[in-house]
DNA sequence: ATGTTCATTGAAACCGGTTACATGTCAATT
DNA sequence: AATTGACATGTAACCGGTTTCAATGAACAT
């Protein structure tokens, strides 16, 4: 009878009773666990069979500690109920998956105090990077991965003057783009709609690429207002109230665009004909709306993608980040007329 | 001149870092660091001081190993590119986050396959329970949870026959009531617009909970379609060109509803008058559109909070996880008209 | 003064892996 | 036959915490 053996064998089986099974030492187990080359075909073979056998599956907490590696990436968006941000998420979850990384998710409500919270919680649970929405962020954030040298990267931005590495488009160049492209089918005054400031240095951004716009001709109506569908229908109706009433509508949201689209339509007004519309998104439906929502197209599961394969590669291969601009750019459909 | 010690410190301060500033022994940090209520004040406070000075982090992975826990849980979901789903999973990231858990993501398709993939991967990083949506799981996934006694949910659903715990709603009974709604309005030709069958099984009882409504005088017809914008309006091409046209479509989601609005609107047809249109989800922006949609309500992010809270509950009390029925009822608006 | 109790603290054994280094084996080379 | 080297495997020191148990000492009762 041997002692003290007899506590019942604890559920998960555990790299010793492989070992134990097989005959073989921890070390080999482990060894074959990790793909080693220097093991012998039959030992592995032996060893697969075992742990096959035994359900056995390495104790991740125990694994991190000895290599000091959890491949574990958070992210922290402001929110998930934009699709943009869900496909992004996607993207990155994809990417992740396929080299055996798992994503932690976090949200913060655009608040810099949730984010501060969820990045403490999320760095003590092993998270070995971040990835962030936007380049703006509290300093004691940053001093906090800073100091404990985790990687990060801004994502939904572009923005070479930063040395943090963001990953993205360049929101001022594409609103100015917009803008301009209104312009030349002869829009002369044009009302912008946008979500809160406060909580998005991207929509400041795009609010501000859109002002560098000053072809003389050219006049501009800003309304913030809630970045949703009923958003973009309360402004309509500021707009269609006002005493210049502007022959098109840029939106710096798709979901902005469809309230706008309802907004007009309960006002009996046809798009594009009596109001051009643009959106900033191309979401899924974008296409699908009637008429076909002229839009900026955001490549949200690419960045995803890149950012998080770029993450790999860095802790992978120490190969630093590095910015990266991804192509953005207008989808022209037919919510958007000629101005004579 | 000690040895061995020459070697630099490693960034990130360790307890025993945090007992030598201190003069105190690891497991007084240790007591301090996990709130032991036998720790003298004073010497609480000096520990305190010196974690704050070398800013340190206990290891997450070390305690993971010693304590077995990982304070993480997982959820697999099919997609996350459905609002229904995303604030599903702002409920579950919000619920968790207060109580210091965090959330792994993985994302399914809907295929068993990768769903198998995800898990244990997942498994192999340290989640200590399942999120899954729906009932609908390959045997071999159920089969690694039961063996590893894994706690695991099933959300989205609500069903008393099964033993793994359902915590949702009652897909088809809500179903059924959406088709009974509509004939009470007087409704006798109905089309019913859902997503690909193939892979949901709350579709499915949906569709099946419609099919039980056998009041004589209300013929149903099913179309099955793609889950997204496109899909609805795809589908109401088809209702169009039928020989005999319903008088109402049901969607068995919002989105599709959404692609009807603007199908409808191509045709030239008005809702309701020409048709009316009923939802299944309640997104944000159903009581936005023109005219606002007649949906019903499905309770995502409570259902989020519902089935995290019942799992950090388990987790740390032990008991049980259970079956629990969310309400959800029809929001009625103005897309869906009586007809006398 | 002496014994008892309670509150603090420390020493050391884990937790379950990884990996540097040592060891042993066998075939190829000289 | 002796030497060498490549390969396969084992031994044991770590990784950084938690927790049991014992030790210490102060407060209190006798």
């Amino acid at each position: 009878m041997e002692l003290g053996v007899s506590k019942m064998r604890k559920p998960p089986g555990r790299i010793r009773d492989v070992a134990k099974e097989t005959g073989l030492s921890i070390a080999t187990i482990s060894r074959v666990m990790n793909g080693s080359k220097s093991v012998s075909p039959k030992t592995r073979k032996r060893v697969l069979e075992a742990c096959e056998r035994l359900d056995y599956l390495p104790n991740p907490a125990a694994r991190a500690l000895s290599t000091n590696k959890s491949n574990t990436i958070a992210a922290i968006i402001p929110t998930i109920e934009h699709s943009v941000f869900a496909k992004f998420i996607a993207g990155i979850e994809q990417a992740l998956g396929t080299r055996g990384y798992s994503l932690v998710l976090a949200i913060s409500n655009g608040e810099d105090e949730e984010e501060l919270k969820a990045a403490r919680k999320l760095l003590g649970m092993g998270a070995e990077a971040f990835i962030l929405s936007g380049a703006a962020h509290s300093k004691e954030l940053l001093d906090m991965f800073l100091r404990r040298q985790v990687p990060i990267a801004f994502t939904s931005v572009w923005d070479p003057n930063l040395k943090i590495p963001t990953i993205g488009y360049d929101n001022s160049k594409l609103a100015a783009e917009a803008v301009r492209y209104l312009a030349s089918l002869g829009h002369q005054r044009i009302a912008v709609f946008h979500g809160p400031l406060k909580t998005s240095d991207r929509t400041l951004a795009r609010r501000q690429g859109a002002e560098t716009v000053n072809t003389p001709l050219v006049e501009l109506e800003f309304h913030e207002t809630e970045l949703s569908v009923s958003g973009g229908r309360v402004a309509v109706r500021e707009v269609l109230h006002g005493k210049v009433r502007p022959t098109a509508i840029l939106c710096f949201s798709d979901v902005l665009a469809l309230g706008v689209y309802f907004g007009l339509r309960e006002a009996g007004l046809e798009v594009p004909d009596d109001m051009s519309v643009m959106g900033f998104d191309n979401l899924d439906w974008a296409k699908e709306t009637h008429p076909p929502l002229t839009t900026i197209n955001l490549p949200a599961a690419e960045m995803g993608k890149a950012v998080a394969t770029q993450i790999m590669d860095h802790l992978e291969t120490g190969v630093p980040l590095h910015r990266e601009n991804l192509d953005a750019e207008i989808v022209r459909r037919s919510s958007v007329k000629e101005i004579k």
